[in-house]
DNA sequence: ACTAATAGTAGCGAGTCGAAACTATTGCAA
DNA sequence: TTGCAATAGTTTCGACTCGCTACTATTAGT
């Protein structure tokens, strides 16, 4: 009778997990954004760590990610390192203090884990479609990990990327690159 | 080596699809929060239009949802009715202006189509069940279509709420209703 | 006839959001 | 070499979200 597609009843999941899972953040020390932040520069490896590489990621604009890393810094969960070759840039790492806070579980990752070993394998591929999908709608980057990536090459001590021609660790390879190809 | 785990792939692909989307609310005339509102105004039954019903909703409090709801209010996509029975309580009907912007398609839902019937549904399967133990985890309401619902009576003409003692129409039934239960 | 409990709101401070204007570099080409 | 143009990051603006606390009506229960 009443026409509400599958689409819009997925939509609308989608959307109501990430409040009840936005709800439960806002009650830690972190809101939302501040959250989501602090958890790439976490994974993502040294190239990959200024505040455009962040915008880019968190699809907004590099003054608002600008902001939210001046937020994070000042609470000392994060600390800017400006790079020598290039003076305009900055790279954020992460301090111990940002580490430890990432630690505390979530809501939505304990009700995750209470899906069986084939649901969540087909729910990851599924929205790993939809990111891409996404992301190839809006010209975004993929984001990958280094492994996966065109421009890595397999060495003995670890890895080395073509692309920016430099060598890479065994730890380099399992994080995030902003310039991840595939 | 790195220990990703794949809880916490699921989680960032949940958070970034949500964002790559909300980017995409954001050049619209509303903020996904409005959008939102909007959204569940026009698919929540009579009895279940309300500020706290809303708040229930989107997971927030009486206060925010009341400031997002003067917003949407402000902008003539929906109207207040109050009371007769309750003079404390408020209804927020949409507009005709409100309906036309749901109209418009966003770039996730176009994306979402894209997928077979079959990964569409078990898609849906997932998230419903993720959903719900985020719920029950935190204690909300289900907000299911009254036809779903245990107190729902099918009648000739319609449908019947035992729980709230009125008769239901036919489009009534394919509503949300606060007062879902299973 | 008194309390609760409930429904909704206002105001606060911190922060997000896009957009636009701005500084400081770096790259490139005439 | 000078002279832009592109790039990296920041600041400011106005609208808004967010939880919170305090507040006003109204209604329910004793």
């Amino acid at each position: 009778m009443t026409g509400i597609s599958q689409t819009q009843i997925i939509q609308d999941l989608i959307d109501r997990l990430t409040r009840l899972s936005a709800a439960e953040e806002w009650n830690g020390p972190l809101n939302p954004s501040q959250f989501a932040a602090l958890s790439y520069l976490s994974r993502a490896n040294r190239f990959s760590r200024a505040p455009s590489h962040v915008a880019d990621y968190l699809a907004t604009t590099r003054g608002t990610a600008s902001q939210t890393l001046k937020a994070l810094s000042r609470k000392e969960l994060i600390k800017e390192t400006r790079s020598d070759t290039d003076k305009r840039s900055i790279r954020y790492d992460i301090t111990s203090e940002g580490s430890d806070i990432l630690k505390t579980a979530s809501g939505l990752s304990g009700v995750i884990e209470t899906l069986d070993q084939e649901t969540s394998q087909t729910l990851a591929d599924s929205l790993k479609s939809l990111v891409l999908a996404m992301l190839q709608h809006r010209g975004g980057r993929s984001f990958g990990v280094c492994k996966t990536c065109r421009h890595h090459q397999k060495t003995e001590t670890g890895g080395y990327c073509q692309l920016l021609e430099v060598p890479l660790s065994g730890s380099d390879a399992g994080q995030i690159c902003h310039e991840h190809a595939l």
